[in-house]
DNA sequence: ATGGTGAAAACGGTATACCGAAATATTGAT
DNA sequence: ATCAATATTTCGGTATACCGTTTTCACCAT
């Protein structure tokens, strides 16, 4: 792997982190030395963060790690639930293929699983999460529209707004398990309507998961410091 | 402006008008003395055009301009149609403002000035295509929403997704106006469903309206040569 | 003529030097 | 002590040098 792609990866890490300040100015050399590079490949990470979203062209040049408002965070994940809910309709209409369909199915025999136990263990949740992208992954990829993909996988960089951010993370397991089951049992219609072909069906399912998000955010919003123990990503959120 | 961005600016032109060929390797150092400038700036340029999907990795290193098939021009102008249509239903639910409604409302009277007479000319022609344009971005910021504002920003980049796609942009002017009256009385409907705020109908209409360039698309292909003329970017796209 | 091999040219990734502008620290006056 | 003006440092934009790798081309053997 070259150095540009792992400065990339190292300096998104850092920031989705929280180790820097919203607003704080990224000195490329300061970066550089921090990872070990020169100014050149970090130069062109942080215009690939850029146009991902997560850093701002300052006014007298360089960058910034860019702040979020809490309404950027809900547009955001409504935007995701919009786009899910156009892949799952296209499933649906275009038809399940049958292997799809298999590893559809045994992403939800794993939640299950996961699920099944009285408690909810690290392992358990770890497992779900895994299971949880990988379902929503499969969707998208049945789609078969790369437009749409593109346009998910930029949405996604933005913090939250990804489908494991729909997943509650904090230390009350057990009414999280409550909320997880709620959400599991809608993956198990969603694949119910994509074997029917009912289209609308699917699409209302897949863009109304994406609330379970939404409830989840404005959770974390309420235990703003709890949050940012387990999420620090949630120190970029700005307000409220 | 820096040279980067002018740098940016000129080879993403060059690009869509076609001056490359589709798959062409883009050597850093030709650009350079292409553009006059030297191969940093050119390299960041690179970078970005390879976020908007203009440019591809190659697997050695380097960049190739991107080719696109038939079936990722359809897909994006469907990507395209959902979220105008998220764009106009936010709009009715959130209510219209007073500015808004007025500001569309010229651009409407701008269109009916520009189809007004029997025949079309070029400036109309030119008239219609910023008003429409105007219009659609108008929708896009009212929304509020700046998720699906960047979300339609990137798919935009791809060619023949923007709103102004949806233009026929061939000779035949006199049967290309009938498409034009067509879409600009989507237009008009459009706005009153967001006077009245009605969300569905909104979206519904905004979906629809983008149909108008599938159209169009279809027929561009049909007759490629000539369309190749007017559009030069329609080299990018291979096959059928 | 064709296919393979080796040399030469080109290219990309990286580091670094340079310069003007911006930010910060310092000094001096009030 | 505070504020302003100046000096110093820092930073970003740009050009360029270096090196390992890839690509291209020419030449040779079959």
């Amino acid at each position: 792997m070259s150095l540009q792609e792992t400065v990339l990866l190292q300096l998104r890490e850092c920031i989705l982190r929280g180790e820097f300040e919203p607003g704080q100015r990224l000195a490329e050399q300061q970066i550089a030395e921090l990872l070990g590079s020169s100014r050149t490949p970090v130069r062109a990470a942080l215009v690939t963060l850029e146009q991902e979203g997560l850093v701002q062209a300052n006014e007298s040049g360089g960058f910034v790690v860019r702040q979020f408002t809490v309404r950027e965070v809900t547009d955001a994940i409504a935007v995701r639930g919009l786009l899910e809910g156009m892949a799952a309709r296209l499933v649906a209409e275009h038809g399940l293929s049958r292997q799809v369909a298999m590893d559809l199915q045994s992403c939800l025999d794993e939640g299950d699983l996961a699920l099944a136990g009285n408690t909810l263990s690290i392992q358990d949740y770890a497992r779900y999460v895994s299971m949880n992208d990988r379902f929503h992954a499969l969707i998208l990829e049945a789609s078969g529209n790369r437009a749409l993909q593109r346009a998910i996988a930029m949405n996604d960089k933005l913090p939250f707004a990804p489908a494991s951010a729909m997943l509650p993370m904090q230390g009350a397991m057990v009414r999280d398990r409550d909320w997880m089951m709620y959400a599991h049992r809608q993956h198990h219609m969603l694949l119910d309507a994509l074997r029917r072909g009912e289209g609308a069906r699917a699409q209302a399912l897949a863009e109304e998961h994406t609330e379970v998000a939404q409830m989840n955010m404005r959770q974390a919003l309420e235990r703003r410091s709890e949050a940012e123990q387990v999420m620090p990503a949630m120190r970029l959120v700005v307000g409220r």
